[in-house]
DNA sequence: CATGAATGAGACTTCATTCAT
DNA sequence: GATGAATGAAGTCTCATTCAT
């Protein structure tokens, strides 16, 4: 197989002379997602992520900028898998119960098939930003997603509760819920059921 | 010994510049909580602590074996406080709202006094602990205390939903909400009494 | 990949001033021999040896896991060298005084060649063990060494003394004159003809 | 026993009130002994030694201006007393197989009763000087007391060897013997025995 | 593009010594 | 004299990053 003849060079696209792994970047992530959530960020070195990823230590450094970079991107890109998740689920013009249940389920399917991603992720960036950048976290943002349903929601008499306030709760209330059911050894259904229940029961007027 | 005869001069100034400052252990305690609040554990170095303390490094290993040590005192230490205060607005048979109130209460003035203290507590030991050591979460415990006062509220009917969950969701809540609100610049009224009315109605019987 | 065309330059300097030194190993091995020998063991440092070596101090640790390792290495290294040259003077068949000779001889070459690195390599090794791994002092093998050579040599008559102490003191007598004739300034033959003496007449029979 | 009166104040030489033990020095250097003795040098801090001593810290420097002139002076004190040992065993006209019994009953029984000391005491002054001080080593100094025996003994014809080399071997050979002779389990007897023979003859004109 | 030897700032920790009591 | 809390220089080792190949 490629048996060149005298003086032809002959690159084979993707495969090349056997050096070349395809998609180094790739899998320098998925090595950095799987490291990141085990170890933590402080205890994760670019060495390790690319010898998970079977690549040189140098490799890294043509993928990412910063060993902070790398984990500023695995933030972005589980933030974009959930939310893509979330909106996959939700249908414009769902009432609130069916917008708990949808969003509950996707929370509980992604902690169920990453575990440990979900807390890596929510890690404070103030720790890894050493400027002012980085944004909020990533519950805090769900939170304003809520108070945005909520205010959409409340289309008949205003609620006699801080929407923002209330939105923030009910985030926080769904993932520390979701996390624990798995502790708990709750089924999937357990949990959505009764946290609809709760949260419905809360939210609909008197 | 130590009988002092008349007209004898004690010094008391006891500040001096020089060696024995008095409760080098209160200080590097009071200097380690800010600095692993303010930076996290990773980013406080033992050295810093000293400093911040007004002592010189060795100091800080005559009173902790460890950076490791002295992070897990600081995370009991906020705990027992935390609880201490919870405790103390707890009147033995408060209704729920009153508890919710009470509750709210503690944390919201624990965030208030201590910011980021509570984030900081909140760290997951995993990362600390290397050994098994180290029990759950703050956060996991509270949800626990939740489950235990809804299960003995339920005098009459029995709640539809699990108290397990719905003690974790309540945890989740309250934290998250009282986090936020300070950056959203609600007062503490404001968010108790948003709280108290989310929380009362989702868990009074239809 | 490397088939250099004609009139290619291929750049051997191997030396420049960056990357890439060669043999790095080698060059750290010989550096911590020097320092080891020079200073002993607690008053050198890593850091020096990697100096001493023109490389940067993490270099070292690329090639030991630690200092102690470098050292036993280092004493194992001299062991080897120094059996080497004994067993390449000694033939099969050689009698008490060939023998003798031929042992002085090596201790002398070599403690000529490398100056101080005999007694380095004796350092007892507990201080640096910790645990219960090395063996015997070099020194003491040496001694078991000699007494072997008794019990074959004495084919006719049992020798009327204890053949391990005597080993031991063979031993012992040769090291302590072969150190002993630099700071006093004899010769090599004149150490080797007055040892020489001296052994035979003890070693032969009455 | 010391029953005082009342208001009476009673000083009890040595024994006072508690507080001072007699003889902080002497206790200090046992404890050094001990200490340098199973440790070593570098591994032996002056808060140990004031430990096993019993006593504070800081005792330690009111007695030694270094731990380095705690150790020299360890060192010159071992001399001191197996240099008592040698003379008191040496009768002033002894025959030379008399001298040979004498000193490694002496050097026997030293390292019998002190196991370990000796080999501290050897160690090389070099590790601890950072000066050019201190002198040669004890095994040196015993080399240079057997040349001067073999010298005197010398009456009738010249030796055949340098007296100054034999001096050496000789006490290398002796303390050699003597260290491993515990080794081997041999006892005091076989050990003088086999070494009495073994240098007697060696040392007799032919 | 890929590699990994090399680098050195800097982290954690120890320990000889001082000095107020 | 005696004490031990306090000190900070210094030691061992790690790790993010570079760069010659």
């Amino acid at each position: 197989m490629g048996r060149a003849g005298l003086g032809q060079v002959v690159i084979i696209e993707g495969e090349r002379n056997g050096r070349r792994r395809p998609d180094s970047l790739g899998r320098l992530k998925q090595a950095a997602r799987k490291l990141f959530v085990e170890r933590g960020y402080d205890a994760t070195r670019p060495q390790d992520v690319a010898r998970e990823a079977g690549l040189g230590h140098g490799t890294f450094y043509l993928h990412f900028t910063d060993k902070r970079s790398c984990f500023l991107g695995f933030i972005e890109d589980t933030r974009h898998e959930l939310d893509e998740q979330l909106q996959a689920r939700l249908m414009p013009d769902a009432n609130l119960e069916q917008r708990v249940a949808a969003m509950l389920g996707a929370i509980y399917d992604f902690v169920d098939s990453h575990p440990g991603v979900l807390r890596a992720a929510m890690t404070d960036g103030r720790v890894i930003d050493a400027d002012g950048a980085e944004g909020k976290p990533l519950l805090t943002l769900w939170g304003s997603d809520w108070a945005e349903t909520l205010r959409g929601s409340a289309k008949d008499g205003e609620p006699d509760f801080d929407v923002d306030i209330i939105g923030q709760a009910i985030a926080g209330a769904l993932v520390q819920a979701s996390r624990e059911s798995h502790r708990l050894g709750r089924s999937r259904e357990e949990l959505v059921k009764s946290l609809t229940r709760f949260l419905t029961r809360a939210l609909r007027p008197d």
